[in-house]
DNA sequence: TCATTGGGCTTTTTT
DNA sequence: AGCCCAATGA
């Protein structure tokens, strides 16, 4: 029956088998936590608790998605399907939803992005006539954040001396006055940001005992995953909902703390024992993940910290080999080693694309890697970087959904009021703000009552402005008959939305129209599995509860499946890939520039570095470069610190064979790019410069409008023709083949790789 | 009111 | 080098 309690070592079987009462699991990096989550979820399922009675609440959407399909398959899906399973702020938004309107909200309030809260508060700095750069929305946004995650009110704020005396000496002493705007803008739009969906359920659950009492009742056991990640907000709130049946069983990793920045406070983890005296701990020391060295190099940069649990990783893995440090000259020659290495240890070892990965530190170095990859022909997923939910095209179509939802999402509507455009320019919209303000009424209330308000706007912009109202509200109206695809299509095609997009036939253009096709889709596929679910809810009100709390990560893609993944060390977090590389191994770079200067800081990011680490499981390499592309210009880098701190003993400095540098003539044909790297030789001052393949592929010939026809093909088309596809750009002709209306070619494009193109379904201009 | 251009600013990490 | 915003002209 239990055969799953077989498939774990001691140390996982007793914390599984621990039921009742606080616990806390310290797993190490690769030591199966996600195993022990899982069957101790499975474990209390099979001992007689309702799985109504457990929530889970974990790091991202895709790991509670996971964690629940594993579950399912030992209890059955109809059964997981009642577990209460997400990331704090999709749990909670989703309580907040239905108990929100005690403390005020409407049930159908909007969640602000990062970037709608920016918004407000730069509109904020601007009413109050304050100079952007001493109030730099950004960081008062991080400020107004932490405040919220400290669970700071703004009247606490007003009560703490210490605090505004920080922002005086930060010359910003208005930074209070700017919060209790800001949360009053937010409060008047409907809106919450994400601090607040933490903020305002500890709100709601101090101010309602009734309802705190009901939640207690209802999560008598309660998981919480990725504990040393979680803020005081978010403690506060796993606090007050497992007083009463200490039912509490948290897990993490103190060695894995990296959301400092945002307020997660790693005493949280440190310090459960006081909060929970009769607490039991359990560590899982045993990697299974990775080989002995790779181990043993983490905990050596680890031990570098002053601060933290004891333990000890170990593993009885083989000691595989060293990890490879490699330095290059330039940070596009750093790509072209990693794309060539992945390309020949694939090849060599037969290994998948999506056994390797590369963690940068910032977002900004995908560039060089993409370039270097794409050269290549090999596919990668860049995980994170811009979400396909911040791009532009897709929040305004997502901020027509937002409005017709909620009129008062402010944000939403100074989005779309004039995309496309409808002749309400900003002097109308200033008009229409300072009313609004005047009369805390929301701006699309002040146009419906507009007529009776003299607001020295004219008769033709009045109707313009009337006209959108009647739209918004029209679209409101079919809400509840309509299901969120359909609703989707009317808003597109009435807005005329798509008809702008289509209006820009660059590549760009192209692209954004196939994201919100895209959407579209994804909207279509929503309703689809929503009406095959008994309880299922079709409406774009559903769609529009989760999407603002989704993420790259959290889309499943099929197309995604064979890749080489790209992403930063913070979202590598709980991944693992067979062969791992590590780039920008520099100086300023990782660790950041910006963390160095205080202790806490510093050992924040060899936290990060140790995560890095940990991620793989048979082989790691390091790089960093002499020059690096930085603010436009080269920077001089030195190594990393951490490099270091593994120690020889598991590092292998081999730096591959120097190349012969080519010259000039020799045309660099795709295939011999970087397969080797430059040992230390700098490029001399006194020989021609060499050119930087840094460029990109080579340009193709530009679209001259003249020789622009369209061409419906009679064969014509020839390898070497220039061509122009209106999804993907312009590309190559390689090949032709087939003939009559089986002709395809094979066309390498500019941006999406070689492809094979059947030319009866393609509108194809043949430039050159 | 809208479109274009130039300047300034940015780069830490994200639910 | 790229992005966003503000100022400028049509």
């Amino acid at each position: 029956m239990a055969d799953y309690l077989d498939t774990l070592n001691d140390a996982q079987r007793v914390a599984v088998e621990n039921l009742e009462g606080p616990m806390l699991v310290i797993a190490g990096a690769g030591s199966g936590k996600t195993r022990v989550l899982t069957y101790r979820i499975v474990h209390l399922m099979n001992n007689g608790v309702d799985p109504f009675n457990i929530l889970s609440l974990t790091f991202t959407n895709k790991a509670a998605k996971e964690m629940k399909q594993r579950i399912a398959l030992q209890v059955g899906r109809s059964e997981a399907k009642n577990l209460w399973m997400g990331t704090f702020h999709s749990v909670f938004a989703k309580i907040l939803r239905s108990e929100g309107h005690r403390i005020g909200y409407p049930q159908n309030y909007t969640i602000y992005d990062a970037q709608d809260a920016e918004r407000v508060i730069r509109g904020i700095i601007t009413d109050m006539n304050l100079d952007k750069d001493i109030y730099k929305p950004k960081q008062v946004m991080g400020r107004i954040s932490s405040f919220k995650n400290s669970l700071i009110t703004v009247r606490a704020y007003n009560n703490q001396p210490d605090l505004q005396e920080a922002d005086a000496a930060a010359m910003r002493p208005r930074t209070g006055e700017i919060y209790k705007e800001y949360v009053d803008r937010c409060f008047r739009a409907g809106a919450m940001d994400f601090d607040d969906l933490l903020l305002r359920t500890n709100q709601l659950l101090n101010q309602f005992p009734e309802v705190l009492a009901q939640y207690q009742d209802r999560f008598r056991y309660i998981m919480v995953d990725e504990y040393q990640d979680t803020n005081h907000s978010q403690y506060s709130i796993v606090k007050a909902l497992a007083a009463r049946f200490e039912n509490l069983c948290v897990v993490g990793d103190d060695a894995q703390s990296i959301y400092g920045f945002r307020g997660a406070n790693v005493k949280n983890i440190l310090e459960f024992k006081k909060d929970y005296p009769s607490m039991k701990m359990f560590k899982l020391e045993q990697n299974y993940r990775s080989t002995n060295n790779i181990v043993q190099a983490a905990n050596n940069v680890i031990a570098n910290n002053r601060e933290q649990l004891e333990k000890e990783v170990f593993t009885a893995n083989p000691d595989g080999e060293a990890i490879k440090v490699v330095r290059t000259v330039t940070d596009s020659e750093e790509g072209k080693y990693v794309a060539s290495t992945i390309f020949e240890t694939a090849m060599d070892q037969h290994l998948e694309w999506s056994d390797f990965a590369i963690l940068y530190r910032t977002n900004m170095q995908s560039r060089a890697l993409e370039d270097a990859l794409r050269r290549r022909d090999m596919p990668y997923r860049i995980y994170g970087g811009l979400s396909f939910y911040q791009r532009k095209e897709i929040k305004d179509v997502l901020s027509y959904f937002r409005l017709i939802i909620n009129h008062k999402d402010e944000e939403a509507l100074r989005r779309i009021i004039n995309f496309p455009a409808r002749g309400i320019g900003k002097t109308t919209m200033d008009r229409l703000t300072i009313a609004a303000r005047e009369n805390t009424m929301s701006i699309f209330n002040v146009i419906e009552q507009a007529q009776n308000m003299s607001l020295g706007i004219n008769a033709g912009t009045l109707r313009k402005l009337e006209a959108f109202i009647l739209m918004i509200k029209a679209f409101n109206v079919q809400i509840d008959s309509l299901d969120a695809f359909q609703m989707a299509e009317s808003v597109v095609k009435t807005t005329g939305l798509v008809k702008e997009l289509q209006k820009d036939s660059t590549p760009e253009g192209v692209s954004r129209l196939d994201n919100v096709q895209e959407l579209i889709n994804s909207m279509k596929k929503f309703t689809e599995d929503q009406k095959e679910l008994a309880d299922g809810d079709d409406t774009l009100n559903t769609f529009m509860e989760d999407v603002a709390l989704l993420t790259d990560a959290d889309k499943e893609d099929p197309n995604d499946m064979n890749k080489v993944s790209l992403m930063t060390v913070h979202t590598s977090k709980g991944l693992e890939f067979s062969h791992v590389f590590i780039v920008g191994m520099e100086e300023d770079l990782f660790p950041s520039g910006l963390s160095i200067n205080t202790r806490s800081e510093l050992e924040e990011e060899r936290r990060l570095f140790y995560v890095a680490v940990t991620r793989a499981e048979k082989q790691a390499y390091l790089s960093y470069t002499q020059s690096r592309y930085r603010w436009g210009k080269v920077t001089e880098a030195e190594p990393s610190r951490f490099i270091e701190e593994i120690g020889d003993d598991y590092l292998d400095y081999s730096t591959p064979k120097s190349r012969r540098s080519r010259a000039m003539g020799s045309n660099g044909n795709d295939s011999l790019f970087g397969n080797e790297v430059l040992r230390s030789v700098k490029p001399q001052s006194g020989t021609a410069p060499v050119k930087q393949n840094s460029k990109s592929i080579r340009k193709l010939k530009p679209v001259s409008s003249m020789s622009s026809n369209t061409d419906l093909f009679s064969g014509n088309l020839n390898k070497g023709n220039i061509v122009k596809h209106q999804r993907f750009g312009l590309g190559e002709v390689m090949m032709v083949e087939g003939v009559g209306v089986n002709q395809k070619a094979s066309i390498r494009f500019e941006n999406g790789g070689l492809k094979k193109i059947l030319l009866r379904f393609s509108k194809l201009d043949v430039v050159g």
